[in-house]
DNA sequence: TTAAAAATATAGCCTAGGCTACATTTTTGT
DNA sequence: ACAAAAATGTAGCCTAGGCTATATTTTTAA
């Protein structure tokens, strides 16, 4: 035993794969759900909006939705919004799901408010599955008698 | 009450902007938290074991050890092992403490072992100060009577 | 000692994701 | 209706961070 320290041990280089295949997803991640919110409040989602509300140029935005449109994600005429494909719906809804869920976990454990919110945007593209579960099962049994947040 | 829905709440360009500017910043991390990792196990950091580690290329590494050496956190000299400077050593000090929270936590939450090996990685580049701190007072209480991990 | 193997360096290519500057199109207000 | 303003598109530049291919240097072993 000198090759792997734990049991449940794999390499360090699968871990630091994971986080940096989880990095390059994780702007789509965003923009999708960032659109579907914008297309919620507003009715439309213009460059302009994602460009302000992401914090970026138009011409960063443009791009990042030129990606999405060639993934599949989004579709946008010239000079129109941008609309989500079922696939880009579907992104953006888990996405919603995991940031609820990774931000009242961090409020459970007691982190203030203003940090929750900040921190849970990088936090949850890094979240899997099995530790999503596993956030949801502490906030059900956390929560008991409480009413659903939502 | 239309542009903002909390008290708490800021705009999302701004969270966005930290999850980026933080996910610039985790890749450097990782390589500072590996070198003193590889210098503790085995008393030097060479490029090899590092690209082996990281789970990329030579040229790769290499690459991120010169934008190491340019930002003040590392040495090297040709041929030779790499090095970190002080300001290195401290930022591994810290991504190392910050890994070993977040980790602990995730057990804690009910995580289990293997998921919060990965997820840990990606996780703690994301986590503030007053996040960490959170972290490790629930972890206090909840391991009252369990003697500390370390 | 010296040839083969391993490690390192370097060059060059690619994509993503920032930016500014400038052109074009839509929208708006008079 | 039309000029000004706003939004969008596009070109071109930069850095980071991947890669392969090809030197070069060090290490190892015969």
């Amino acid at each position: 035993m000198s090759d792997d320290q734990k049991p449940s041990d794999c390499d360090a280089a699968d871990r630091f794969s994971k986080a940096r295949s989880e990095r390059a997803s994780a702007l789509l991640e965003d923009y999708t759900e960032l659109i579907a919110d914008l297309m919620a409040e507003h009715g439309e989602a213009r460059i302009a909006d994602i460009a302000r509300s992401m914090g970026v140029a138009h011409p960063t935005a443009t791009k990042a939705v030129a990606r999405l449109k060639r993934e599949g994600l989004a579709t946008s005429r010239p000079y129109r919004g941008v609309f989500l494909t079922p696939a880009g719906e579907a992104m953006a809804e888990k996405a919603r799901q995991r940031h609820r869920i990774v931000h009242d976990l961090l409020l459970a454990i007691g982190v203030p408010a203003e940090a929750a919110e900040l921190d849970a945007e990088g936090i949850e593209h890094h979240v899997s599955e099995d530790t999503l579960r596993a956030f949801a099962a502490f906030l059900a049994v956390k929560g008991e008698g409480e009413p659903p947040r939502d």
